[in-house]
DNA sequence: TCATTATATCACAATATCAAAATATATAAA
DNA sequence: TTTATATATTTTGATATTGTGATATAATGA
């Protein structure tokens, strides 16, 4: 049976990608880009003016959230316009906010790690 | 109108606050635990078997993982058995399954961050 | 009590992530 | 063309996170 450990290597590739994904909204910077793009879709600049970040910093988290499928883009004249691309996202934030509203004093405290 | 910009770290704090619960998923290990747990609960031993890390990672991720709020534990005798502490846990992971499942080769892909 | 087992914590080195600054590219207007 | 504007990329240094190994604590049983 030579299959038998082949199994064990995409197993670890599939966890990983899941850890991949949810470090897409582990960061501020990030999670605030989310949040402004579900309310609507922005170009950069309008990111940047939204939630007060650099420019190369944002260009830098939407490539990062580009990656793990949060959002996609399209070129507009001069613009780059970013948009949440699965509504699911919407729901997942939303969920969170639930679980976090019964723990959050609980998280903001934590300095472990 | 002192109170106004007493509003605006309120949200800064809220929006880490949900940076760092998505942190909690954001590793391979803590996403396994996360994973043997919603199958059954589990003493730390148990989970030592389970995903093939080490004692002292295990407990330090159960810490995060507790912080966060996704796990609760209680003593058992000599063991300490961990659960998942709500069911919308599962919830986050079934939807990010189905996101991910689009996305997956994307995800892999990602070198930028 | 002492020994054993289970779990937690600490200290460390390696690696990853971050934000900022500088630079590059691309599009549009002049 | 040239110039200006919008966005992307790269580099760098500071900080955070990681896993490992050693040690500490806590609970049980002899």
């Amino acid at each position: 049976m030579p299959e038998l450990n082949t199994t064990l290597p995409d197993n670890v590739a599939q966890i990983e990608i899941f850890a991949k994904f949810f470090h897409g909204l582990s960061n501020p910077t990030r999670f605030r880009i989310v949040e402004a793009l579900l309310d609507r879709e922005m170009n950069v600049s309008q990111l940047v003016d939204a939630i007060g970040a650099s420019q190369s910093q944002v260009s830098n988290q939407l490539a990062c959230l580009k990656w793990c499928g949060y959002v996609t883009s399209r070129q507009e004249g001069k613009y780059v316009v970013y948009r949440i691309s699965d509504e699911r996202v919407r729901m997942i934030l939303q969920l969170a906010k639930e679980i976090v509203a019964d723990n959050a004093e609980h998280i903001r405290c934590c300095t472990r790690m």
